[in-house]
DNA sequence: AGTTGATTGAAACAGCCGTTTGAAACGCGT
DNA sequence: ACGCGTTTCAAACGGCTGTTTCAATCAACT
């Protein structure tokens, strides 16, 4: 015979909704997020999915048909929250080019790195990245190019014209490539840095720092990194 | 029970060379490498791997016990075998360290990128890099840090010890990263680049051009980066 | 109330997974 | 020839996978 447990459950979802009275569409997409970002696509099952959720197995297909089709909504999903939650910096049009440069270093490095959000919507990004899928194109199109652009746009001001786009392409990987060793490879970075220098020169802000430094003095716009008077 | 070191080992170290017949114990761990470095540990089956290499299904438990031991005995036989392959160069004393700098990235790069060996070997230490398992410390120690030692050693030198080590390190870790976002989200790159400009300007060795004269310029040993006349 | 269509539930499906088995085949000193 | 330890083989083992089934349940409308 059927469970009377079900029933009150539903009672108590349909009038107030105060626990996580969301969609199943919703729940379901939140916590394929999840487990995708921790574990990866195959390692990841639905029924751990479902578990999560707290919705039946047959939901998954009922909602979205198969695994894979689950999998790529939740990249859109959660590439779509992400996009929402840190928006790009909106610059009064009289803010210094090397003051945006810094500022678009550190928001990079916050969304990638910092606390402020969880960390499975960029973990389940990242590995779009690094091993893309067929929901990767998307993720580059509404989200990595127009952040790319704004980039390059910035150093194209900094350089004043003198730099071609190919260039300032090269250059905008190469600030990219020095945050996204530290969220991709932050286990092994770890490993080569002590600790207590970790902590102190590695953070997020003292990042955003060095790299815009770091950029600056290779376009001839600020002083070159050794800063300390030489010995020669 | 364990796992058992092939009793033939005293021939298999012959001049020869034959192509496919090695010891078992070798077969299998070349082609769990590529099988894991292909589809990642989870999606990589031993049944696939023991195809490839010719051997039953059996033969994998009677070698290495399970398939994780595999797993990490596949990835040091890579690395050993990757480090013998591409040693870092040896300079003579009198070498520039601009110019040992340049050697050491298009080193690097060529290691990550070429075409000279298979690339499996580097995805799969690439896998542990950005999802460490047990594997990976001993990469690190034997592989990794060696190198970085190198890379800061070369950077003291540009800097005629005007720049402390964490800085140092933290400068090292800012060329690593230039590069490895080449290899970590080559694909994701290329959609950002048109392909032309891609293959002109994204070469390994235009690459390492590039990165050297970016770090060069930033710690004030060569011109910046606005090579051209300025136009405004 | 009765009907309809959308949603949920427990159970089962076929298939692949890593692993184990027990016996056959091998190499080799005697 | 024999015996013996090492290596290979086909086959099977639970167990877990994604997916499907079909009846039960629900909300809404007539």
């Amino acid at each position: 015979m059927s469970t009377v447990r079900s029933q009150s459950d539903r009672q108590s979802n349909c009038q107030s909704g105060p626990r996580v009275a969301e969609d199943p569409r919703e729940r379901i997409l939140l916590a394929a997020g999840q487990e995708f970002a921790e574990h990866g696509y195959e390692a990841a099952t639905v029924r751990d999915i479902c578990l999560e959720a707290g919705v039946n197995v047959a939901a998954v297909n009922y909602y979205f048909g198969d695994k894979r089709r689950l999998y790529i909504e939740s990249v859109k999903h959660a590439h779509e929250a992400r996009a929402r939650q840190v928006p790009l910096p909106a610059w009064p049009p009289s803010t210094p080019a090397a003051e945006r440069l810094h500022d678009f270093v550190a928001n990079m490095l916050e969304r990638m790195l910092g606390f402020g959000q969880p960390p499975w919507q960029v973990r389940l990004m990242m590995r779009e990245v690094l091993q893309p899928t067929d929901a990767c194109r998307e993720l580059v199109e509404d989200y990595i190019r127009p952040h790319f652009a704004v980039l390059v746009a910035i150093l194209d001001e900094l350089a004043e014209g003198a730099i071609a786009d190919p260039e300032l392409r090269r250059i905008g990987l190469s600030i990219i490539g020095q945050c996204f060793l530290y969220r991709a490879a932050g286990d092994v970075v770890a490993m080569l840095v002590p600790s207590e220098e970790l902590a102190a020169l590695h953070s997020p802000p003292q990042l955003a720092a060095h790299v815009t430094r770091f950029a600056l003095a290779a376009l001839g716009l600020g002083p070159p990194l050794p800063l300390k008077e030489r010995r020669r």
